[in-house]
DNA sequence: TTTGGTGCAAATAGTTTGCATTGTA
DNA sequence: TACAATGCAAACTATTTGCACCAAA
């Protein structure tokens, strides 16, 4: 029988006051930020039990982290995440879920689950990127 | 400039020879089984540029590995992968990327890379999963 | 009380990097 | 000859796991 902790409920809580992805060293030190003495261990066996449990969504950023959001069951959207300051905006667009579907469909694919994100650089961080270029 | 050694000879053509997508770590061993006695570091640092030179594809497995394909054209398409058997079909289409790149530039966003891929059961793997069900 | 959960630290796994050496241009 | 590329091993990052201890049921 899962147990209700503290742990588990500041983990959710965070997860779900987060407006998208987070990976979970971020939700880590959010809640450490927020006072929350929670051990790193314990933030990754929570979002894994979330995940499994179909409460968490989870994807790999383009640098191999692992992120996860609050599971929204009803609807999926996808977001447009900034790369450098984590800003996340949310798009959804019933015409590319149909394309998705449509397109695994024509090869015969079935359970067809997509990801589809894009991450970049928001306004902001463009700006500070042309202001400090990287190179 | 960039010099053309064995090493980088022998993982791209190791990595056309490959009929879907390849870690690094796997073409590394193949490599070797196939009597090269080249390095691991090489391999990471000949894919990296290959993918920076757009002929290799890159994509990050749910595992969290970076998994790379040769790229045949230059410009960039997406996948349909079987999550059991591993096929993976090529799937373009420019009404997509379009996409991608608007909705990002309407919020702002620069240096968009977006990350559609669908994984999926091929058709295949759908006759063997309903014949011998996996729960 | 029972036993799953937690924290810490050590262990993994994948990938990157420093540096002396090698080989291509 | 000169300098990019290689190989090795150590360094790193993200994540997992073993184990003693704690607390929910």
């Amino acid at each position: 029988m899962k147990r209700n902790t503290w742990q588990r409920e500041a983990v959710r809580t965070e997860l779900s006051r987060a407006e998208g992805f987070v990976s979970a060293q971020g939700l880590h030190s959010a809640l450490h930020t927020s006072g929350s003495p929670i051990g790193l261990a314990t933030v990754y066996r929570a979002l894994a039990d979330l995940a499994l449990e179909g409460d968490a969504d989870s994807l790999q950023s383009p640098d191999g982290e692992s992120l996860y959001r609050a599971c929204s069951t009803t609807e999926h959207h996808h977001h447009l995440i900034c790369r450098n300051c984590g800003l996340t905006v949310e798009i959804e667009v019933a015409a590319i879920e149909n394309w998705a579907t449509e397109e695994a469909a024509k090869h015969g694919f079935t359970e067809a689950a997509h990801v589809i994100d894009i991450f970049g650089l928001c306004a902001a961080c463009t700006a500070l990127a042309s202001a400090r270029p990287t190179a």
